[in-house]
DNA sequence: ACTCAGGATTTGAACGATCAAATTTTTGAA
DNA sequence: TTCAAAAATTTGATCGTTCAAATCCTGAGT
């Protein structure tokens, strides 16, 4: 036989009829467990899978998401899209659902892309990453009603309780403050902020877990908060000549939290470059390069943001069946991730007064392999 | 209109039978002018595209090459998989292929996705990345007829040439010696190498491009080689003390050179720690982690190697048709691209004796957004 | 005017599955 | 034993496209 076998081979050999085949494997309930059986014997012996083409032809549904591949590696963090993609695959792969990929240069291209690939059928819906303030692509998507699901949450105010907008994320506010009250337990008393420029949402809503966190448990002075609060862009040189015009400037400072690995990174660097290797400093994102470095940082959680995605897009029930109608998609129309705190041995950078590393400095170094997590 | 426009709804707006309509978009050269004026009018006018599985069943091919999403992020350089994954992306697409993702968490379990896909006539093709010696993958590929292109070259003897077997890889030699002769040209007489322990292929090989320019230029001494060639795992903190610990035994060396971004960074760190910030180091994939602390490094230029297996796999024309023989795939079976040497100023780690970065170094410090390329 | 070649277009069948309805078999109670 | 209801199975139609063959034009040559 050259050919794939078909549900009718499998239904020859079984000496039953075509139907008879596509209800054992769609609806095994409704045929009796003597034909069953005989059924999926033939179906192990010819090594039988439906055709995905004809299922879904006359399904009419592909059973396939698209995701866009980012084109901009985003520096340090740049895995984090890479560490998304194998959860939602993962994930996808166990509700019998494929994740194809596209790339587009710009929104407008994106959406042209979408447009595509909706018009073909070959996707059911689509899965959005990095949106943004007045992001064109999920008004696009509302408007030609094409069922979506956001990895990040909807900054604008109207978008926000738009019932067709079904949005995952992870809660910055509360892992930042998390990370900020874990350096205050360790004896930590004047905690900076490494963070971007109020732009982003993102980046503000961390802001403001560690302003909740400084201001519940230590009291800060006025103009405190302003002081300790930096913002540069996602760069790691950016971070470190902030970071070390910060600790020159106060020498009182005991902690850092920062808004990305990228950001801690500079700032492990500036924290060397001025001899205080010992400040503990926190990131965002649990990048690889973190855990090489030993960076404590606070993990997204990716596997339960893709998980989160799938159910508001297919439902809790894990059926491969695509809800166009939000009203079906269950209670919510979104989830808050709450992201978990990996607490490090910081790989020395370099002991400022050591020309080599001692013996003893060596064994503290953690093994990037066992962080464990906190709480 | 509730559902999406098929070849008859255009077919009706054009006054044509759905044939003709096929034919303007399969065989355009065979239909007057004048209709198929009319028909793209039509096509345009209802946003027609296609039902991808409709043609897909009738076709008999799927137009989708599938690819193994790597489980581990490999440290530092696990952005590769995602860059390759984005350059493949883009070059599919422009020949009307889609990529397809999938997981695995060993060599079986894939063998296992695999089999599947492909009995769903789901895709017509695969990318494997991560070959190894003896891998059971290609073995099975080979065996089952199932078309296939690896990014690696297959390291077994017997493999090399077999006809069924293409690949793709980067010429490690190549970007390791040319890595190499830059230091020399640079004044560098004494490079120091750092490798992985000689299980990998893919890391003797990049040695040996290290070896050759050092014999060829700087005619070393009995023992010299050992001397300088450091094996240790892909770890930053392996490297690091594995660095230190050569450079305190030999004042001499003056540049190094390292089989992965992660070595080069251990390096790096090691370098700065014993007061060598100085020290030129290169290192291997150009990772956005290289980029940002602007580390040298040998790019794999990830949009050939990509370019190259959809060529072998599909035939230089970019037809959309997958040639299953492999005598039909053009002269060769495998492509060998040869990576080009980045060059960047390196951030310092930190001023050895200087407590805050002065201006001046400050300013010497490259911007990573436009290292330039040797060659 | 008539034929014939050739191009242009249309029609019927198929790809491999599921749905809806029809048919056959089994069950259970009168 | 009989018959209706329920369960199990089968048959015909369909999803949207392309292939293969049939049909319809068009214009040149006699």
């Amino acid at each position: 036989m050259d050919r794939l076998p078909t549900i009718e081979d499998v239904a020859r050999a079984a000496q039953v009829s075509r139907q008879t085949v596509s209800n054992v494997l769609n609806t095994p309930a409704i045929v009796k467990p003597e034909t069953r059986k005989r059924v999926e014997v033939a179906i192990r012996k010819l090594a039988y899978r439906p055709h995905a083409s004809a299922r879904r032809l006359r399904m009419r549904k592909s059973s396939t998401i698209a995701i866009r591949l980012d084109p901009m590696t985003n520096g340090i963090s740049g895995a984090l899209l890479d560490r998304f993609l194998h959860a939602l695959t993962e994930q996808a792969d166990a509700r019998g659902i494929r994740i194809l990929l596209f790339t587009a240069a710009d929104p407008a291209a994106e959406i042209e892309q979408i447009r595509k690939l909706r018009a073909g059928a070959d996707v059911d819906a689509f899965v959005l990453t990095a949106t943004f303030h007045g992001d064109p692509r999920t008004e696009w998507l509302v408007e030609h009603d094409v069922p979506f699901v956001t990895f990040g949450r909807p900054w604008g105010v109207n978008d926000m309780n738009n019932p067709k907008h079904l949005w995952v994320d992870v809660d910055g506010f509360a892992g930042m403050r998390e990370a900020t009250l874990h350096l205050i337990d360790a004896g930590s008393s004047r905690i900076g902020f490494v963070g971007w420029p109020s732009l982003s949402g993102t980046g503000d809503d961390r802001r403001r877990g560690w302003q909740a966190a400084v201001e519940e448990r230590l009291f800060p002075g006025d103009g405190d908060l302003a002081a300790l609060n930096l913002s540069v862009e996602d760069l790691l040189e950016d971070a470190r000549d902030a970071v070390v015009a910060l600790l020159e400037s106060d020498e009182r400072i005991d902690g850092l939290v920062c808004a990305s690995d990228t950001l801690a990174l500079g700032a492990m660097i500036a924290a060397a470059s001025v001899g205080r290797s010992d400040l503990p400093i926190i990131g965002f994102d649990n990048s690889p390069v973190g855990q090489a470095i030993g960076l404590s940082s606070v993990d997204q959680a990716l596997d339960e943001v893709a998980r989160g995605a799938l159910e508001l897009l297919l439902g809790e029930t894990g059926g491969d069946l695509v809800r166009r109608d939000a009203a079906a998609a269950g209670d919510t129309r979104h989830r808050l991730i709450t992201p978990h705190l990996v607490i490090r041995q910081p790989l020395r950078l370099l002991a400022p007064d050591a020309v080599s590393i001692p013996t003893a400095t060596k064994n503290a170094v953690g093994n990037h392999r066992n962080g464990k997590e906190s709480q």
